[in-house]
DNA sequence: TTAGGGTTAG
């Protein structure tokens, strides 16, 4: 047969497709030019998908230009290859490209592969709405390969009701669009939806369940603890035939780990019999998760004999993420094998190691890791300001997702429930508003963290009514919901309407946590609910089976402590069955400061400072308590330790908004351009408030100084410069919010009454403890805090 | 199929 007969085409297809290195297949195109086929589009198309195969995408860039009139065919081959070989800009650029060729119109696969390159990382949410549209346009929103794709990607850019909606609308669904709603599901956190839609997926017998769509839904069933059901399916997929399928199995011994079933995880392991290396790290995984660091680092160094490598996920696996304290010496241990074997370039790896160094609170090392990681991914960044509010810097978690954004990194609900969280305890309502933006913007309203973070968010910036409305829209609640809320209304002295949340709580079939009990238990303490307290203390221990921690017991005093009855609360402490901890001292010394009891102060005092001796806080508090009683010898020489022993107290300040930019003032300071503006309305104020019957209260100032001088420092403490300023750049009879990082004192707490009388402000003060909201000469506390 | 980043009390 001559070379050039019409059947010599075949004969070069079948070389193209037996090329089973990237020279056999040079060879096979040199001969296809040769012979003068080269524009041959049947020739041209195979090549090119055996070049994106060999991962040589440039080869098959050329390739393409070469052809005067690509088709449909080969368009969606480049497409497809350059997704699949990660370089989605070229994907798109072809997209685009085909889309102005007017004899051409893309199809279902174009669309599927398109979209798929659209879901990585460098492109943001906005690309998914507009291929969506292009896809309905041209007749293919509904089809199957097109919707998962789509799917897919909205799911990627964390859009879960979008991808509800594409999925909800695909009548004729295959497999894998199953499986790839469960997983996106499972990936967005929203594990009883995944749980549900498996479930769906079974009863709908139409459409046949595989080893992957069972392998998709353990670690849903694993993240909701549901054990009974884990090994429901564990049936199902034993009488589907799964029972040997390393996929299941592994998937079933990383389910059972994390239920914290570890035995039955070891057997499953046994019974794979020759484990694969993600088997292994399952194992690993589920050691470290399970507290057996032993068994852990064992089968690691096993894996190192092996002639088998290990992986980033094997070291994840190994760092004790979830049992960190006392690992520190683990830890760099790890750290410095990972130096060694050039492994710590991955990304996922250093990350994990951040987020334990963070954790360990060594935030120093945490941020060294962050800064030396050349590829940060968004999970770097995300550990990173995480690990600086999970430890109180929240300036420092605010700065770094502000250089996140000029690094155009794009945030994800990850990031946005940290910087939330930072909001929330800075009280930044105005940067917390705007991050509210994002979330609406990018829809991220459905994740529950989100969700619960701007709640939380919106209550400790003063705003309950938000709270509360956001709380009631909530489709689905967590117990860390619920907890929320209930705080938010005890921290706005809001009691009742926190027992009423919390008896419904119950009612409504959400198991109760420690935190849910202690943040019921401080919502009676701010409302001076103390029968209702005991009661629940009660409950807590007998109807629900909890034993108390330290919190606990240090609450219940608190709430005896608050409403005066001092010596309940000690008979209570030498009731506990626990020797009891600082935590339930300084509530006692802070009730004996709040009702001036002296004697039972030194008593609290005494133990304080050998139980927790480098807390300045309970010094302060005792030579405050001396100088109420006019005791200024034992308050001097309280104060004598704090200096010898060189403990700094905390400065206090107050922060103000006005037109979103924070204003800050520590007490006495002049450092504020409008100084001398604030300080003459504070004069005026002062007089007003002299008529109105206002005397200024020193007794709660730290210095035993003479009676005046006193006087002059207390009027200039930060929350009424806070307040001045406030006054006198906001519109007349708009609401003033402060907040203050200490306790608010009593001359400012009568001194804002008076104010808010004079001038018919709202003045609202978050203070360490709670909210007060002042009207008309009367604080929403009730003088009670 | 394994691993890394998140919310609630004080």
């Amino acid at each position: 047969m001559s070379i050039n007969t019409p059947g010599s085409r075949n004969l070069f297809q079948s070389l193209l497709k037996g090329a089973k290195t990237l020279s056999q297949l040079t060879q096979a195109h040199a001969q296809v030019i040769l012979h003068g086929f080269q524009n041959d589009l049947s020739n041209v198309t195979k090549l090119a998908h055996k070049l994106s195969e060999f991962n040589d995408m440039n080869y098959a860039r050329d390739l393409f230009s070469s052809v005067p009139k690509p088709d449909l065919f080969l368009f969606n081959v480049l497409i497809r290859g350059f997704s699949n070989n990660d370089m989605p800009h070229s994907s798109i650029f072809l997209y685009t490209h085909l889309r102005k060729r007017t004899y051409l119109k893309p199809d279902n696969f174009t669309y599927s592969f398109v979209i798929s390159a659209a879901g990585s990382t460098c492109f943001d949410h906005r690309i998914s709405a507009l291929l969506h549209g292009h896809a309905i346009v041209d007749g293919y929103g509904d089809d199957m390969f097109v919707g998962a794709a789509l799917v897919d990607l909205y799911f990627k850019f964390s859009c879960v009701e979008f991808a509800r909606k594409v999925f909800d609308r695909i009548c004729d669904r295959d497999t894998v669009l199953w499986n790839t709603m469960i997983s996106g599901l499972l990936k967005n956190s929203c594990f009883e939806d995944s749980v549900l839609v498996f479930g769906d997926m079974v009863r709908n017998g139409g459409t046949r369940l595989n080893s992957t769509s069972v392998a998709a839904v353990l670690p849903a069933v694993a993240e909701l603890q549901e054990l009974r059901l884990g090994m429901e399916i564990q049936c199902l997929g034993l009488k589907l035939g799964f029972h040997d399928h390393v996929y299941v199995l592994t998937g079933l011994l990383s389910f059972y780990s994390k239920c914290g079933e570890i035995e039955r995880a070891k057997s499953l392991f046994r019974d794979i019999g020759r484990p694969d290396l993600i088997s292994c790290n399952a194992m690993i995984s589920g050691y470290t998760c399970n507290g057996e660091i032993e068994s852990s680092v064992r089968l690691f160094q096993e894996l190192l004999a092996s002639r088998e490598r290990v992986n980033s996920s094997t070291i994840v696996g190994l760092i004790p993420v979830f049992y960190p304290l006392g690992h520190l010496q683990l830890t760099t241990c790890i750290h410095g094998f990972c130096l060694k074997s050039g492994i710590i370039s991955n990304s996922s790896v250093s990350t994990a190691l951040t987020t334990v160094y963070s954790r360990l609170d060594e935030i120093e090392a945490a941020r060294q890791l962050f800064d030396e990681s050349s590829e940060k991914s968004l999970a770097s960044w995300n550990a990173m300001i995480a690990g600086y509010t999970q430890n109180g810097l929240t300036e420092e978690a605010i700065s770094l997702f502000q250089k996140m954004q000029t690094s155009k990194v794009i945030p994800n609900p990850v990031t946005v429930t940290s910087i939330l969280s930072a909001c929330a305890q800075l009280g930044a309502l105005s940067l917390g508003k705007w991050v509210h933006g994002l979330v609406k913007s990018r829809n991220f309203e459905s994740n529950i963290y989100v969700s619960t973070a701007l709640i939380d968010m919106y209550a400790k910036c003063g705003n309950i009514v938000e709270a509360q409305e956001l709380f009631d829209l909530m489709p689905q609640k967590t117990e860390v919901t619920w907890n929320a809320m209930i705080s938010g209304y005890g921290l706005h002295g809001h009691g009742q309407e926190a027992l009423k949340l919390f008896s419904e709580m119950l009612h409504s079939g959400i198991q109760p946590s420690g935190v849910t009990f202690l943040s019921a238990l401080y919502a009676c303490s701010h409302a001076g609910l103390v029968k209702e307290g005991n009661e629940i203390f009660q409950s807590m221990i007998h109807d629900h089976g909890f034993e108390p921690l330290p919190e606990h017991y240090a609450c219940m005093v608190d709430i005896l402590g608050r409403a005066g009855q001092l010596e309940k609360a000690l008979k209570f402490i030498k009731g506990l069955p626990v020797d009891p901890g600082p935590a339930v001292w300084g509530a006692l010394l802070g009730a004996c400061m709040i009702h001036k009891d002296t004697n039972l102060a030194r008593v609290a005092s005494e133990k304080l400072f050998e139980l927790d001796p480098e807390n300045v806080g309970y010094y302060v508090l005792l030579s405050n308590i001396y100088s109420a009683e006019r005791r200024y010898p034992q308050a001097a020489s309280v104060r004598q330790v704090v200096r010898k022993r060189k403990l700094a107290k905390t400065p206090g300040c107050t922060l103000i908004e006005v037109d979103g930019a924070p204003h800050v003032f520590t007490s006495g300071d002049r450092l504020h351009p409008q100084s001398t503006a604030i300080y003459s309305k504070l004069e005026e104020l002062n007089g007003k408030m002299r008529e109105a019957g206002f005397q200024t209260e020193t007794i709660t100032a730290l210095h035993d100084v003479e009676e005046e001088e006193k006087e002059l420092m207390v009027k200039v403490h930060s929350e009424k410069l806070a307040i001045a300023f406030g006054l006198i750049t906001t519109e007349p009879g708009s609401e003033i919010r402060i907040i203050k990082n200490l306790r608010v004192c009593l001359d400012c707490h009568t001194a804002t009454k008076f104010i808010s009388k004079i001038t018919g402000r709202i003045i609202v003060v978050r203070d360490a403890n709670r909210f007060h909201h002042f009207k008309d000469g009367v604080c929403s506390c009730g003088d009670y805090w």
